[in-house]
DNA sequence: AAGAGGACCAACCGCGCGATT
DNA sequence: TAATCGCGCGGTTGGTCCTCT
């Protein structure tokens, strides 16, 4: 039952890198670039699993790596992106240039979660400890359950007619049948890919509220994209762009009130004036 | 000075997912 | 369509260092 190992554990190594295996892991790499993991082992000389190199590179050797301590922007970024995101901690590094997921998961779990503890705030669910009369208000793209099941009193509590559209942002995404996900918790399910490119010229991109499905979006004043592309998902089953380097043609069918709610959620967390989320790198997740 | 306990972080483990066969 | 492979992710563990008593 269950997988095969990854590799043959009787003759590897394990536990802390010596300096030696460092150099040779990163000799190997700069000869031969990263990718197959599972080979590079053996390839480079080194009695490790594949698994092992990709990480101890990943979250050590790479030279992009910022290291050090995190400076108070980088905290206080981190704390909106896990707001948005969850525990996705491959995202919100791929959002904090130089750092690793592994880096900010512990991060969080030894300094941003006490720090969020002392300021009252539950750091799950982002919101003050001290009221338990607050209620979540779901934000979710994820697959679904029973609407049913939505909490009867919440409902009388937050009047859905009253409530800004920043909030509504339960809309369905896929065209599955209509059950919608209870969460504890905001729950985007989000991909945010590819990482953060310091210098990238791109204009932000403007959504359209009420476009049409499939629509094409002005990004600026020469480019058109479509929602799906400028999500990510292209060539995915959900578009079927081709583009010729100016932008996309045909279109993709994520809804562009799903998008247009995307938007809304993003302003309604407090991230759009910081410019640091960039639709053009957020992906549906199915 | 020494031991206990906590904090920190590198590394491991198991699993999910997409690609390939 | 199912099985397999390889990669990447999130959760957890265990070793080391630091602080307190």
């Amino acid at each position: 039952m269950g997988r095969s190992p990854c590799c043959e554990k009787a003759h590897t190594n394990k536990g802390a890198w010596t300096k030696e295996e460092d150099e040779r892991l990163i000799a190997y790499i700069r000869a031969h670039g990263e990718g197959c993991w599972r080979s590079l082992p053996k390839a480079a000389g080194l009695l490790r699993c594949g698994k092992s190199c990709r990480l101890r590179w990943i979250n050590y050797l790479r030279p992009d790596l910022k290291r050090g301590n995190f400076t108070e922007e980088e905290d206080e970024l981190i704390i909106k992106l896990h707001s948005l995101l969850g525990n996705k901690w491959s995202l919100i590094a791929g959002r904090l240039p130089g750092r690793t997921d592994n880096e900010i998961k512990n991060y969080w779990n030894t300094h941003i979660r006490r720090k969020l503890l002392s300021r009252g705030i539950d750091p799950t669910t982002h919101r003050p400890m001290d009221d338990p009369k607050e209620k979540v208000t779901t934000i979710s793209f994820g697959p679904a359950q029973e609407e049913e099941d939505v909490d009867d009193e919440k409902k009388k509590m937050i009047p859905q007619d009253s409530l800004p559209t920043t909030t509504t942002v339960k809309q369905e995404y896929s065209t599955s049948p209509v059950r919608r996900e209870r969460c504890p918790d905001l729950n985007l399910e989000l991909r945010i890919s590819p990482p953060y490119q310091p210098n990238n010229q791109q204009p932000p991109l403007t959504f359209t509220a009420g476009s049409a499905p499939g629509s094409l979006v002005n990004v600026d004043n020469t480019t058109v994209v479509c929602f799906a592309c400028s999500l990510g998902i292209q060539n995915s089953k959900d578009c079927t762009c081709t583009t010729n380097g100016n932008g996309c043609y045909a279109t993709g069918s994520a809804t562009a009130n799903a998008i247009t709610s995307i938007a809304a959620g993003y302003d309604f967390l407090g991230l759009r004036n910081n410019a640091l989320l960039d639709y053009r790198n957020l992906e549906m997740m199915n």
